[in-house]
DNA sequence: TATAATTCCTACTAAACCTATAGGAACACT
DNA sequence: AGTGTTCCTATAGGTTTAGTAGGAATTATA
């Protein structure tokens, strides 16, 4: 009974800084209303560190995907339709932060053997994830939630 | 100049050793034969620390990629024909033994707003890495490689 | 005007991970 | 024996990650 599912072989190809960028933007987008939404309910509904999450939201609004309303009743709302923003979008600025994004970029002058094989392996690798992340808007996600919970039948013990 | 080609957002899915673990592999492989290959003109061939390579060789035996021979004229060679061997097998194997290596583990008890959305998302994109690293064999690199290097043009300048 | 609640900015820290190195033991061929 | 190789374990420096902290700036409200 210990967390056994969703067992990825793949590893950690989102950080968790970044999961939680995608869930607080998720929580402003599944709201549907224009109100200013504070970090400490943003923080509560999705389980992350209030502290944390404050960094990362002013790094969102830096970016442009969210804005802010500050004072005593501020907070955050989306700064653009949820139908504009992918997934995509987000993920590769969060982690396009960090240093060394590059996968493997093969120098001209020092040529391997399996220098193409792998070129072409990495290419479609990225390719098939880029495809999945940008045709992903967070529209499509809300949507997707919402039909998944409204079908779900709890196991009811009588 | 300056290695501007091959710019990937996809931040570092693979890690260097098990980058040097693929290129190990595919060394032997494209050498169609059956005996040893020494380690340092695996990592000579391939650009990789020899002492390093030695560690991942090491490993990749104990796993039962590649089997090897001690003394005089030792070296490593593959322990199964690389048509039976996909990158994926490898890969899980380097990558997995990391600590933890699970994308997102949801537990049953505490279900947040946006869980279904997101883990089918990476549900998704698993599969769809999966798909890419399982079929592809050493076979299919080494012929690949092949074919890329004997239609590759020089640009002469006379 | 004062107060309280909030966002905003910068710096810091502890732990984990990644890459690589090192020393020497075990083994095999000559 | 002796030489060249693989094998095992430990360690160390650097980078990244995840999260914390203090206090300044801003805004609504009393």
């Amino acid at each position: 009974m210990m967390d056994m599912e969703n067992i990825y072989i793949t590893p950690k190809i989102i950080s968790q800084k970044c999961r939680y960028a995608l869930r607080a933007i998720f929580e402003l987008a599944s709201r549907h209303t224009t109100e200013a939404v504070k970090i400490s309910d943003i923080a509560a509904a999705q389980a992350i560190s209030p502290r944390f999450l404050e960094n990362i939201l002013v790094e969102l609004k830096q970016a442009g995907f969210v804005a802010s309303k500050r004072g005593n009743d501020g907070g955050y709302f989306l700064a653009q339709p949820p139908e504009n923003l992918t997934v995509g979008q987000v993920i590769a600025f969060v982690q396009g932060t960090a240093k060394s994004n590059v996968m493997a970029s093969v120098g001209l002058g020092s040529l391997r053997n399996g220098d193409y094989a792998f070129s072409h392996l990495w290419q479609r690798l990225n390719d098939s994830i880029a495809a999945i992340y940008n045709q992903m808007t967070f529209a499509d996600l809300v949507k997707e939630e919402a039909t998944a919970v409204k079908s779900y039948v709890p196991n009811y013990v009588i």
